[in-house]
DNA sequence: GAGTAAATCCGAAACGTTTTGGATCCAATG
DNA sequence: CATTGGATCCAAAACGTTTCGGATTTACTC
């Protein structure tokens, strides 16, 4: 491996003049600078970025700390989109991303923290962390430059990106409210998520506004899988056979509602009227094809990118981002049949 | 930040010392280093692991060179599961994964070897890259570790691992076959990529052992794409109406065609059976749901990893690793119909 | 008591950059 | 001629580790 030292000796000039040429210092003569870039060339010179790592201290690298990164979780594409998004954004700067192996038992001796700190990542971008996690914190609280994508806290080096889950959520129930939709039942996800929290807080807007009162029979929690929104649906259905239409704050819950409602042979969407949340590719594709909440993970993911470059050069007016929904019809609401 | 200089001048002790407490050598009395250890965590010292990679010439990073990590690219979520097994392996050992950015035309004027050198990464997994691709040979050709996905090249430090693509082939058309198709056509892939070539090969097979003749007319190149493979079809079906059966080299090819069917008010299973090759997560929520070679992609991930590690490691004895496929069928083929 | 071996420690060099604070030379200026 | 200022260059320190080669002390052997 060449070195700057191997190109100043060929050169004939020293260390320094060859990093100051390399760099495109002022204070270099145009036909030095070229016969060191020539050298540079011949010799295949690559920088080597570790040692320039260490004396600048700026790694140029961004963590990426998402959690359930795993077999299990590659039904809900939602992290790929995020992951392509930042992914994105990234590519046009100078830094690159380093994954986090958060989900293994052995990494979990060693903190966010002591994770991001001994790599020396300038920044880091978290997903996908539940609010009770013990470390979420310790990160927070740590100077290390971060971003949190639906964790909506900031401070001088936090910022974070979320969508409007309020709006959201009550841009679906009043769809449903819109159909005539009276007993409106909510799958929502666990508790330790502030998305669920928000979604929760749309669903009774929705219902105030149209002065139906919420019974709180009707809303039960899920854990955001398909399997687990199947077993909510079921019993939610079987306890409250009144239900005409049912909220739920994933499409992967609302998939597995939906299975759920085959099985006790409700139909979609004559007897029951199903809205999921998210958006994701098997929304469209599962069938009847799933009326949803639109969120835009991509771009979740660039302005998370977007934002912590902000943080980096210091460029950072505002701390937060939230992003707007959109309600798409497709075929698993209809206007109820009295 | 601090750093084994303030531990050693807190603790009383040399640098030397303290690296070596640290690093649990032999050469230090019990007592001393529990003293070290003390003084270590009451300063909340992290190393600087890239301190440490400059000294050590190791970075323990794995670059990871994914192609087509882009917005379009995930609804086929075979690069996830890809990610998420090397993921799982990587979580096992001391290594953390590095992201390239290969998409963006800005990091075009950096070859991948550049990248990889210029990161000082140990070693290199290769993914979703064409055999056209004109950095894909200097990597190879590079003294850098590398494992390819798909890519049959092996050297002293290349590996590779894929799927036994022709016998999946050859599975899926005997398959059809077996139910009486006689009429076979095939979407492949583009030609720059290895697994179409082997797969057109295991059709061949497959129809030689039928002792039925293959026509040119029946055989059309897609792109991998869902818009490839209708087109394909449409033409393919137009132009060929005595097809019974299609064999698709992707499941999103696959489900493309499926939609060209419907556009021609073709019936599946009943007047035309169409296999996949994949089995990626829409497999079985398209309807009809698809009969497809599954190949585990999830483990391509994670024995790519492995097969890195052992060349880091000096383990290798092997430089391949071939995993095998398997027919899953659904309810996209069917008996022909006299 | 001399010699030996083990246990424990340390100074200094090395890794490949960037950067500070000048040094040198030459032409122009007064 | 002395001075100035610009252009061009460089030596050395610094970044935070690891490791080589030895130094010192202690305990043991004969």
């Amino acid at each position: 491996m060449t070195t700057i030292k191997d190109i100043a000796r060929v050169a004939g000039v020293s260390v320094t003049t060859v990093s100051r040429a390399l760099n495109g210092y002022s204070d270099v003569n145009e036909d030095t600078r070229k016969k060191i870039a020539q050298v540079a060339k011949e010799l295949n010179y690559s920088p080597n970025s570790i040692a320039r790592s260490l004396v600048m201290k700026k790694s140029k690298t961004i963590g990426l700390l998402v959690s359930g990164f795993t077999k299990e979780s590659v039904k809900d594409n939602f992290i790929v989109e995020v992951l392509a998004g930042i992914n994105d954004f990234v590519s046009g700067s100078d830094y690159d991303l380093v994954l986090f192996n958060t989900n293994s038992s052995k990494q979990r001796e060693k903190t966010y923290t002591q994770l991001c700190r001994e790599r020396r990542v300038d920044g880091v971008i978290i997903q996908g962390i539940r609010t009770d996690d013990p470390y979420l914190h310790e990160v927070v609280e740590s100077d290390i430059p971060c971003v949190l994508i639906d964790i909506p806290l900031e401070s001088t080096n936090v910022s974070h990106v979320t969508t409007d889950n309020v709006s959201g959520a009550e841009k679906a129930v009043r769809h449903l409210i819109d159909q005539g939709h009276r007993n409106i039942g909510m799958i929502n996800g666990h508790e330790f998520a502030f998305v669920s929290q928000q979604r929760l807080e749309g669903y009774h807007a929705a219902l105030r506004q149209a002065q139906i009162e919420s019974k709180p029979d009707y809303i039960v929690n899920g854990a955001f899988t398909e399997e687990s929104g199947r077993a909510a649906a079921h019993g939610l259905l079987s306890s409250n056979p009144e239900i005409t239409a049912i909220f739920c704050s994933s499409d992967l819950m609302a998939i597995g509602a939906m299975s759920a409602a085959k099985e006790l042979d409700i139909k979609i969407p004559e007897d029951l009227s199903i809205v999921g949340y998210d958006d994701i590719l098997l929304a469209s594709y599962v069938s009847p094809k799933l009326t949803t909440i639109r969120q835009n993970k991509f771009q979740l993911g660039y302005e998370a990118a977007k934002l912590l470059w902000d943080l980096l050069t210091n460029q950072s007016e505002t701390h937060r981002m939230v992003l707007e929904t959109k309600l798409i019809e497709r075929e698993s609401t209809n206007r109820i049949i009295e």
